[in-house]
DNA sequence: TTGTAAGCGTTATCAG
DNA sequence: CTGATAACGCTTACAA
């Protein structure tokens, strides 16, 4: 049985189309007769509204795009989008997700697909090319980078990385721990484009050295290893993570912990150690960053945990309020702050 | 700049919309120069065809509901996702997913979203509640199953749980293992509905007492351990495997090897057993099912694969072929398959 | 080779 | 209080 039409259950209530849309909407006058005898036409006929006639006549789809940047790589991605998602439910709204792996012309494709569907926004929990954010505002629709801000003129909520790096850092200072090692984002790699905003990876790296230094400690030589932070093609493996561990184990004076700027990395980093024979966090100390797989690795992951939930909700929230043309006041970031779990303890 | 129609296209080309159709799809007779003058016209305004409209009529969106289960709590659902997208995509059609988080209400509501958008089929990478597939038989929309069958009724796309499962169990005799443990899920906890297929928990637990049995071994007392696989709520935190570890250890004779049929209880067993300050797999061979986190553990994990990619992909397909009214020949089981990597050793 | 026009299922305006 | 009716943007007979 095929869904029923608006105009079906007049018909079978006899009224009109507008009659049975007013008791729908629950505004405008209708009679008690009427209105019961639509309210069973709609039971008995099962009625469903067709969002595509409903979007095409109010000309917006009550949709809104989310591109990702690695779905299967990385649970941050996931998390983000479930909790856009959830905030969108809320509000009526469905999020649209299209994942561009770090592709430009994928990333490209999936905006066309976006305008095609009419979304009435978009959310980028991260755009690899500004230009593809230029191409929505072209086509008038309302945009909001999350966590990474690729075009400096969009709207973007972002996160304050020095906050809970800075945690991360005084920990194991107060653990007693003098050579601490870094592993994460190169600066340089990572944000090709937007330069004039610091990228998330300066501010990790800023803050890492910042904290060495205002306690009065040395960046330990050989100790800052920068890279990506996993391979989106191979799952999001760790082999990156594993590699800088070998590196830093191999080092003449090794260091007694390491702030990874990934639970990925951290991972690999994790394996490395124990391949090593070495124990986290007897030997070693460990932070990772996002709070994404770090829960489940052994041991379990200090972290510093983004806020990805209201990163989500922030973020549609933010949409919502572009597509209905209210102005927002640009949010100050989000604070990322430090979980403690097992893999941290005091310098021996 | 307002996305433009394709009546505006048509007025800048000095044709009818009939003929900017026509130029698009490719098919009718257009003359050079009309064809010509369309094409810039097209470019110049940056036409993109709405899809509302078309689905509007065409009767159908080119968009699949997806509906899953626990996205942010196992990556495996986010890979099937991915999959099934990608193929999808080939096809020109769109994925629509939908979270339901093992709640039938939430199923529900997702379910009704699907119809009101017009989606041309779903899928279900397993489905909660049988009475929502069922809603969307009755909306005359086709559906599919992934995985797990909830309504065995409608058609799905399912895994033969057993080879991987006899494999992994071989591995670990082969391997000179005597007392080897079992955790997964208790069957008559979570195959409520569809008892008349064998359930994946009953494939996975009668393999694990079939190569028991051939190879002459007993089932070590108190060593099958069943539960649930993970909370939802928690977001995948593995603390199941934790504990039924905790317990397997505290056994009287120590198994010298477990199989968890899943790599989330695998990674909590992981942890239980770094803090009893045993080694994996110098003391405890362990093996996971999935392969999803099980290559970011340390050890890295030997893991039952569950083929996400084929999972996704022929679910896709076989949805298309549904709604193309095609009659596909039930698909065999896909395989799963054994993977090595080093969280299993001889037994000493 | 091209144009006209009738829908698809809603919403919204405007008379009655 | 209620009912016609005109869009929304596209596809597709059918005519010319």
């Amino acid at each position: 049985m095929k869904t029923s039409t608006l105009m079906m259950v007049a018909e079978r209530a006899g009224v009109s189309t507008a009659t049975v849309a007013r008791v729908l909407k629950g505004k405008g006058y209708v009679s008690e007769d009427a209105r019961s005898r639509v309210e069973t036409a709609l039971r008995e006929t099962r009625y469903r509204p067709n969002a595509m006639a409903r979007g095409l006549r109010q000309q917006r789809s009550f949709t809104v795009g989310h591109m990702l940047t690695a779905i299967t790589a990385n649970p941050f991605f996931v998390n983000v989008a479930h909790w856009a998602e959830e905030e969108a439910l809320v509000h009526g709204y469905k999020t649209f997700l299209f994942n561009h792996n770090g592709m430009a012309e994928r990333e490209r494709l999936g905006v066309e697909h976006f305008i095609e569907r009419r979304v009435d926004a978009v959310l980028f929990t991260n755009a690899v090319d500004p230009a593809n954010v230029r191409l929505l505002q072209a086509a008038a629709i309302p945009v909001v980078q999350l966590e990474r801000v690729a075009l400096a003129e969009a709207p973007a909520i972002v996160v304050d990385n020095r906050v809970g790096a800075l945690q991360a850092m005084r920990h194991l200072i107060e653990l007693g721990h003098h050579r601490i090692a870094f592993m994460g984002g190169d600066p340089s790699l990572i944000a090709p484009y937007g330069k004039h905003v610091p990228s998330v990876e300066q501010e990790r790296l800023g803050a890492y050295r910042d904290a060495l230094a205002a306690a009065g400690l040395e960046q330990p030589e050989g100790a800052v290893r920068l890279g990506r932070y996993y391979n989106i093609e191979d799952g999001g493996s760790g082999i990156e993570g594993y590699r800088h561990m070998k590196d830093l184990l191999a080092l003449a004076s090794r260091p007694t912990a390491i702030f990874a700027t990934c639970d990925i990395l951290a991972a690999g980093a994790l394996q490395a150690i124990y391949e090593a024979g070495l124990r986290v966090p007897d030997d070693i100390s460990l932070i990772g960053f996002d709070d994404t797989i770090g829960m489940n690795l052994t041991p379990a992951l200090t972290t510093v945990a983004q806020p990805m939930q209201e990163l989500g909700r922030a973020g549609f929230r933010a949409a919502l309020a572009a597509i209905e043309e209210r102005t927002l006041d640009a949010a100050p970031p989000l604070a990322s702050r430090l979980v403690l779990r097992r893999s941290t303890a005091p310098a021996r």
